[in-house]
DNA sequence: TCTGGGGTCCTAGGACCC
DNA sequence: TCTGGGGTCCTAGGACCC
């Protein structure tokens, strides 16, 4: 281990640029949207999650009456949760039935994604004026290139990252300014470094960290933190021995190559240094677009058909008139079925010609639907477009 | 009383072609 | 009767992320 050296402020910048990269994650983003609507829940727990049944109700004497948790039935899951309801153990992901059991007095709110989404464009927008280099990483996160940013790499006093710092802070600000919602900012060499930084200090954080930090910030750390270990990865390299970060960076490459492979080994090698390449990646075409809906109850091939059918048809509609406002026609055109036992099957075909007309859709659809093994009751039916070509609006 | 909906990327086998 | 080595496309499934 060397010792890091802090340059002095008279020595001219080095001839490349230390690199930095920022991860800005917006705060229990709808949820926060939604106190915004009411700030009188400003405090309580609140959970997102559902669909539009437990709207808000406006009483007699004008005042509002909010749904609880308690009174939910149906198979919804926690789209975001307030901090205070965090508290009681509910988080993201949970089944609002088990939610309810945890925190029964928790105020309820329906998803409202047009609303998420304005707030999305306002803040992205506020970021895009001044760091042009942003990465969309859906509606809540973005990844901003900073290197080349003005005063990006001047020391301020004896912060030898002061300048990038106030950029940072500069960021939050603006953030806060035109949309009234607070985020949490990670600044590193990197993305995987930035998107790691950005959960340190959340809500409403700035977390820098260099190579030099790997050590006491980044090697104690549960390997699951990794962007890119999932549940899988992370138990299997728990059945290994191996739970933090610092343990990923201890084996040699070629054992972790022998257990997950070429790919996913030498990345896990390279992650657990803090190496990550990956360019900002400010422009992306679509890759594939899809439809899915999760019945109330499970369905039977046979008979529930004319409901599946119903559904099919919907599902075909709402990807048709996607691909068309969109500008995209498909090629491969694919189905997803998830039975009663929460298994998956897909089926998909590719068509001699890009299409995005309701009928052809359909006519694909059918034909996938015919070459699935439809036994078990169903619990999803969803509809997929891939193999994107790019398209006039109206043709 | 578990487990939404929208995505990306990777792997692996078989078809098919040169 | 025995049997190569690529390369690309298609399909199914799975891990992972927001």
């Amino acid at each position: 281990m060397t010792a890091q050296r802090t340059q002095p402020r008279t020595q001219p910048q080095p001839a490349t640029a230390r690199r930095w990269v920022a991860h800005l994650d917006m705060d229990a983003f709808y949820a926060s949207v939604e106190l915004l609507r009411y700030p009188q829940l400003k405090g309580q727990a609140v959970v997102i999650g559902g669909g539009a049944r437990h709207q808000p109700q406006t009483l007699d004497d004008g005042t509002l009456a909010f749904a609880r948790l308690k009174h939910y039935a149906g198979r919804g899951v926690i789209t975001t949760a307030t901090y205070a309801a965090r508290e009681h153990g509910v988080n993201s992901g949970m089944g609002l039935m088990k939610a309810a059991r945890l925190a029964p007095e928790a105020v309820l709110l329906p998803v409202d994604f047009e609303a998420y989404r304005r707030a999305s464009k306002a803040f992205k927008a506020s970021v895009l004026s001044f760091a042009p280099d942003m990465e969309d990483r859906g509606i809540d996160e973005i990844y901003l290139e900073l290197t080349a940013l003005p005063g990006a790499q001047d020391p301020v006093g004896h912060d030898p990252f002061g300048g990038v710092r106030a950029i940072a802070q500069e960021l939050r600000n603006t953030v806060r300014r035109t949309t009234g919602l607070t985020c949490s900012v990670g600044l590193s060499p990197n993305k995987l470094l930035s998107k790691l930084a950005s959960e340190m200090d959340k809500p409403d954080g700035l977390t820098l960290i260099t190579h030099a930090d790997l050590p006491t910030r980044v090697w104690p750390l549960a390997v699951g933190k990794l962007n890119g270990v999932g549940p899988k990865a992370a138990s299997k390299l728990h059945a290994l021995g191996v739970r933090t970060i610092g343990d990923v960076a201890e084996k040699e490459r070629a054992w972790l190559v022998k257990h997950f492979g070429v790919s996913y080994g030498a990345w896990l090698a390279d992650a657990s240094q803090g190496i990550d390449d990956r360019p900002v990646a400010t422009r992306s075409e679509p890759v594939s677009m899809s439809r899915e809906t999760t019945f109330d109850r499970d369905l039977h091939a046979v008979t529930d058909k004319t409901r599946l059918t119903a559904e099919l048809d919907a599902l075909v509609h709402a990807l048709a008139n996607d691909l068309a406002r969109k500008g995209y026609a498909a090629r491969t055109v694919g189905i997803k079925l998830r039975f009663d036992d929460f298994s998956l099957q897909s089926r998909e075909i590719t068509l001699p010609q890009a299409t995005r007309d309701v009928l052809a859709l359909r006519r694909a659809a059918g034909q996938c639907l015919k070459r699935a093994d439809l036994h078990k009751r169903l619990r999803l039916l969803g509809v997929r477009a891939a193999n994107l070509e790019a398209r006039l609006h109206n043709g």
